[in-house]
DNA sequence: CGTGTGGTTGAACAATGTCAAGCTCTGTGG
DNA sequence: CCACAGAGCTTGACATTGTTCAACCACACG
């Protein structure tokens, strides 16, 4: 809950962003990037555990996230959590609030989080002078659908095995994608998010790793889960895995 | 699965659209509707039960629904069906294919349907000509995005009661504000569809929905579910009720 | 050394699923 | 006009899945 953020205003210019290196990610020419770098404000970090956006706020800023690992979620007045989705680097994270006005959830790191900031109000003149960018956010948006598409397909419709091998085997791809694992290969959650994400019980949601664990296709860590094999898991959860092909990211 | 439908060529003028007229939806001015007019290539009808688009399809159209209920959905292997959210007048079908290439879920028509048929050939001049209408497909992405998040949060972490209750609040208010009763004010779906939306089998899902008739908040029909008092629906499943305010619509 | 957070376990219980049967329509072919 | 078939709804008995409660453990941190 530590709302420690430290804001820094220095800013790596866009055209040297490490990101862009990664085959992951589509390229952009040269007019795009100058006017991405000018869009780009700062840079913001946060500790793990600290509050990104809080829903309900009305914020200024729109953010592409830099480095770490961080999830979005909803409330219910009683305290029930949902978790809906995880942003890593190279997701936009408040765009639906720049879009349409005030967040309907909540963004929290789970590592430390490097954030690239940007004004809400300039949001106007991305669309009027870069349709190819315009084009790009309705994309991500898109994109973000078909993830919780799959989401509600897997809390629907498959028993919580299926559901913890699925959320794992898709963890582990998206990470391995944008090069979030700096050797340790651990994803950095605690079981009740996993609990929150998969609408399970913490105390089911062990016994489920637990049989996870026992077939050899993860290990639970001190601090998160080692997945060892993620087409193990993506079978066990009849899951076709992620887009092999390349994504836009501002 | 009759996939009978009836491809008219004849065409409403956008100008002449009866969906603009409601409170609901932004008002265009003359530049935007001409163009919207002009991206409009025909309109297409077709019967209950219809697919309108098949998940793998890789469409050469993008639609906007004139009339009529519709729902989207996504099946695995063995048959399991989840059903992901439902469309009615004023909603894009087939943004996500547009954008990305070929459909992950499949489209089909509750009621008989008539749509609005654009090429997605053209989306490309959309963006590089209309900002505002750019904008206003973003907003529409971000929206669906909204109420995925709602609905799983609901699958996630309510009871089936709360579930059902929340469900059948969401399409009888958003049915309301499109004017889709015709006088009628019955939702048109069958129990089957409520469990696959809910993920419930459907024997629970009867047994659900006779308490929620029990408490006098429903009543069952031949032909679908009749909501009496859509509030204490969304007072039972502690739901905020839908955002009142306008939306884009192309 | 306490204290807190996160993980583990077993037992009792509640929620939900499965199976099986029967009912009421509606539409269709004889 | 009747008989029949299929779709959708209803119900009860029972099986399974998942939840709650209540401990206890291990480790990290002050």
């Amino acid at each position: 809950m530590a709302k420690a953020t430290t804001a820094h205003k220095q800013k790596t210019p866009c055209q040297e962003c490490p990101l862009r290196d990664l085959p992951h990610f589509r390229e952009f020419n040269r007019e795009e990037l100058n006017f991405v770098s000018n869009f780009k404000k700062g840079e913001l970090t946060v500790d793990a555990g600290a509050t990104i956006l809080l829903e309900g706020a009305y914020s200024a800023h729109l953010f592409t996230v830099l480095s770490g690992w961080g999830f979005r979620y909803k409330l219910m007045e009683d305290g029930r959590r949902q978790i809906l989705n995880y942003v890593m680097p190279g997701d936009v994270v408040g765009l639906q609030g720049s879009v349409m006005g005030e967040m309907q959830h909540s963004t929290e790191a789970l590592s430390p989080v490097t954030l690239c900031v940007f004004e809400r109000e300039e949001l106007m003149t991305l669309y009027n002078r870069h349709a190819s960018l315009a084009f790009d956010l309705t994309w991500i948006a898109a994109q973000e659908e078909r993830i919780l598409d799959e989401h509600l397909l897997s809390i629907g419709r498959r028993s919580a095995l299926e559901r913890a091998a699925y959320l794992l085997a898709y963890l582990y791809q998206r990470a391995r994608t944008v090069h979030l694992f700096n050797g340790s290969k651990v994803i950095p959650i605690t079981q009740q998010h996993i609990a929150d994400t998969l609408g399970l019980s913490i105390v089911h949601t062990n016994k489920t790793l637990k049989k996870l664990a026992e077939r050899g296709l993860i290990r639970w860590q001190e601090r998160g889960c080692d997945v060892l094999d993620d087409e193990g898991l993506a079978t066990l959860a009849e899951w076709e895995g992620l887009d092999e092909g390349k994504r836009p990211f501002i």
